[in-house]
DNA sequence: AATGAATGAGGATTCATTCAT
DNA sequence: CATGAATGAATCCTCATTCAT
């Protein structure tokens, strides 16, 4: 009776998870994970309320999802050896940019992991760890490699760029929505001027490139 | 007939309207809005669920009324006159010190209301005219008055710094939870080294004071 | 201690109960008994929400204070000695106009009582008893006294006034709202005529009088 | 993917919409609106709480519905042509049973909204405009054609003729609860003297056919 | 596999009643 | 005695989850 299971039925299960998926990604960003609904969810899936519980066991299985997915792509976009330069300044502006897009790319999944995840102990930890922690270290060991002798810890520098890209967002998130990509190449260089130069010397130096 | 309502009635009144809003506070942080019950907050107030609904109409009210509260910290917080120094420097650094300490004395209302207005659009407006808006028109200003020619714009710089916060706020919470006095000379130190000084010269003049 | 219960002590205890029992006329009837709250007849009494529970031990209380009212006003408005005269016609016309003043008198009472008794075991009984009974066992015997051999039994006869009152009252109600009094005499003159000549006649006979 | 919806499952949907208004008309006549709960109209339906309120939106829009079938019923009962006799006699005779019919077979639904009707002045307006209206209109009608010069407006008489069976219906609630078929011819003939001849005449001409 | 009807536990809110002041 | 704050049981309604079809 039963039927084998095809590769063709592999890949309708994956589209399908998908589906959910994304609907899921709009409606939690619009109403919080404890103010949606698996009924709107399933509406948006454009899929019955069962089907979603075939995919999902629970509904918190699909941010623990989210979350798995965030992981990978948080690797990927990171783990990519990045085209070191010589100068520091270049080093840092490579990795503005990769925060940068890594936030643009996945803006709603952020928006969305970066609160829930507070409140779900399970999903804090590996939140931090596979995720933040590990951006962390790539970017310290980066920072270490141009700028060995800092007084200041690269870890500390690490942490202000994620903190200045994450807050960056955040406080975006009030003024419009979303960030566009249009607009990255402004904000990179606008951070990178007050990084690289200082707020001291910012009526001399500034946009020497 | 009627009892004229006494000095010591409205303390009472108010004494017990914090003591919900207390507790209040906490679970939302612990949960958020919509994962908290009023059963749970009647327990930790120690109140019985009845009695929340003769302080605040509604749940949601509860969550306005601290944003009402945040609003008044802000502005006390941010409102006195900042003493004024010469230097670009010590301006900034006074900037932060207010930013930090904000932060860390209203952590948890932060935290909840950063989050929360996203899902609430009479409070997002509100959040961001009387809270964010006013914070960064006052910075702006300030800096605005110190550096006046940066190419630049003073909001711009406004912006980073407060981004910087609110980003090393968050990425704090997944550290450890809560913020710690003593960190505050630290946190604020090292952000005005980089700011100050830039990156690019990490290397010669950290630390000069 | 105790203080010797004086004549004006009581009187002012009858006034309050009174504030009170009107304020839950008017609430009872704009909102039925369920539907009404404590509160608002509170609030509309003047007193406080305890005051009430000094007056009447529940809620119910007061529907059942309100029965024994309407009791006593039907028992005083057909008690008294009807005046006679000879002719069925203005004996059914004394009845008619006495069936209306009672009900125009009393129409609020009538209405929360005519609704709420269907609800309570207790009520019904006794408004049917001492009122609707009573009543129609007066007409009865005046109808008996001045038409002794009809073949239709005065207790139909009866019936079919009271039913014509009450019927006329709940349609009404549906027009307009308040009956006025200035009604009084077209109604009970246009009923008086069907009763009194038929319909078979109208024609002929109407408004010989 | 999705199923079509076939006969069936709309049989079983209406079979299940009225299992549960059943239930309500059921307790709303016991307990009224107000008094009853959703709990109560689901045990005696023998469904869940829940699935009540896939039915119906909300508790009020039961009573909607209730008023809704009221008014196919008025205008089903009374839409279809009356077999005219030519004389008013007869044409009464027919409304009359017409009345009573209209109110033995929807009693309850009749006593629950005429009541209710006056706490919701949205429903207090359809009432009046279709039911009461429509009916006072078809029997006006009927009235004019075969008495039409009558000095007694034909609307009036419809009045009295729809406010005796409403009070009729009333005053028997309260003897015994449920009205019966066999009573109808009785009732019926009885107000048919009275209104046919008149009260004066009670003595020589009655039931005379 | 997919559906969506049914479930029932649990949530926010109301309200009659009590009781300390 | 009068007050009105406090109570908590009970209400209407929602929603994740299950399951027969």
């Amino acid at each position: 009776m039963a039927r084998k299971k095809t590769r063709r039925d592999e890949v309708l299960y994956e589209k399908r998870k998908n589906q959910i998926l994304e609907a899921a990604i709009e409606v939690f960003s619009k109403k919080s994970f404890e103010g949606s609904t698996t009924k709107e969810i399933a509406k948006k899936a454009k899929v019955s309320e069962g089907t979603i519980f075939r995919y999902f066991k629970t509904k918190k299985e699909i941010l623990i999802y989210m979350l798995n997915i965030l992981v990978e792509k948080a690797l990927f976009d990171f783990v990519e050896q990045i085209e070191n330069g010589s100068e520091v300044r270049d080093v840092i502006k490579n990795l503005l940019k990769r925060h940068y897009m890594f936030i643009v790319n996945n803006q709603e999944l952020i928006k969305i992991l970066l609160f829930e995840v507070q409140f779900h102990k399970e999903l804090k930890t590996r939140f931090y760890d596979d995720i933040l922690n590990k951006i962390l270290e790539f970017s310290s060991n980066v920072i270490e490699e141009v700028a060995p002798n800092s007084s200041i810890p690269s870890r500390t520098i690490a942490e202000t760029l994620m903190g200045i890209f994450i807050g960056l967002t955040l406080v975006n998130t009030f003024k419009g929505g979303d960030l566009e990509d249009l607009e990255t190449e402004k904000i990179v260089s606008d951070t990178m001027n007050i990084l690289n130069y200082g707020i001291k010397n910012l009526n001399q130096e500034l946009h020497p490139e």
